[in-house]
DNA sequence: CTCATAAGGTACGCTCCGTACCCTAAACTC
DNA sequence: GAGTTTAGGGTACGGAGCGTACCTTATGAG
């Protein structure tokens, strides 16, 4: 009863229109308080309609959070342009870093603990959530300092752009939950982003 | 009834012996089935007793996983030497892949996953597994290399020693569970860790 | 108008966590 | 060695939550 989508007619909706109310309250539920209180029973309750419906769709609990999430999470990435390397380095992390320390994150965390035994889910969540759009952008990011002659000609390796995010992931990983304080960040660009970058080609 | 354990003789266990005998149940379930199948009714039974004496010492279920874990993995880290930087970070690479890569390495992601709530947890499990004491081997091994002339002086670094891990941690999240190919873990030293070793002086 | 399809409603089985209660064996005290 | 405290054993229960079954009822297509 009183379910929280407008239901006011007694008009039955089907299809597409459920699906999407589904979406909407099983997102707010994410949103609002977390995949561990995203229960069957609430989604159905405040999409105002039953778990027969939801199952229909989706076949366990994680599946839904995934979609729910990438319905909840559409941040485009746009790729910043300061004029030099340090300064879009440390805007792109600080961006990822304000992503994974948001109530979002958290979200994510547990949807990749939940989804860890479904090679499908991950790979859907990996695609929204830093997977290989964040990959590209710190590329390019890369050989734009290539090209001012900032960085080494050989930098621009997928494995050494996909160094600050693992080493900010790590620091999730070590520490609790709380945000990353600014000055790892800078610890990260400084001692081993931008000297891996720049002298990188002495060796090669 | 029919306890896994010895209960041959009407006598009762107390105290040190009870508690012994729950922990290796519990770390004999999460070796054969994981933590998923390690409920508390399992844990009971395989260990002769029941949850009562359980609850006792521990609160809840993840923190029985976590002492159950931390019962488990009683590995002493070796830091190698090999005599050269590349053949170390090689084989501390290659010995934790090897750990994470095992029944053992899935357990210990879901215990990460169930005790993200608690603190107090998390540093447990972070010292048994891939915390300081790896770091610090990471950096004992710089340390030989700049005394052979190997690294610049200023790569032992905190920041620089975690970045092999974090690399590998990172292969972990991205893919899903299989074991992490050999040319990764070579690509990760000769693309990232050396030359940022090496030449990392340049610019200090 | 008829009828297949899908939504609504409801109840249920199952698993499992954590707790409560009472009984009894072990250990400690004197 | 008898009494007392402590802690383990047995069992039952409440509650949450997932996933399923079954039937009723509205919707839209032919």
């Amino acid at each position: 009863m009183a379910p929280d989508q407008q239901r006011g007619g007694a008009t039955r909706r089907r299809g597409a229109a459920l699906e999407d109310a589904i979406l909407r309250a099983a997102a707010e539920e994410l949103r609002t308080a977390g995949y561990a209180s995203m229960t069957m029973d609430r989604v159905a309750q405040r999409a105002g309609t039953n778990k027969n419906a939801i199952y229909r769709r989706w076949p366990a609990r994680a599946a839904l959070g995934v979609a729910a999430y990438c319905h909840l999470a559409d941040a485009e990435l746009r790729v910043p342009d300061t004029g030099t390397l340090r300064g879009d380095a440390l805007a792109l992390l600080r961006a990822a870093n304000a992503t994974w320390s948001s109530p979002q994150g958290a979200v994510l965390r547990d949807l990749l603990a939940a989804a860890a035994d479904d090679p499908g889910l991950l790979t859907l969540l990996r695609e929204q959530a830093g997977g290989s759009s964040t990959d590209a952008a710190w590329l390019t990011l890369i050989g734009r300092a290539v090209a001012r002659g900032e960085a080494a000609a050989g930098a621009a390796h997928p494995r050494v752009a996909s160094v600050p995010m693992a080493l900010l992931r790590g620091e999730y990983a070590v520490r609790g939950l709380p945000e990353v304080p600014d000055e790892v960040l800078t610890e990260i660009v400084d001692e081993v982003f931008l000297p891996l970058v720049r002298g990188r080609a002495i060796d090669v």
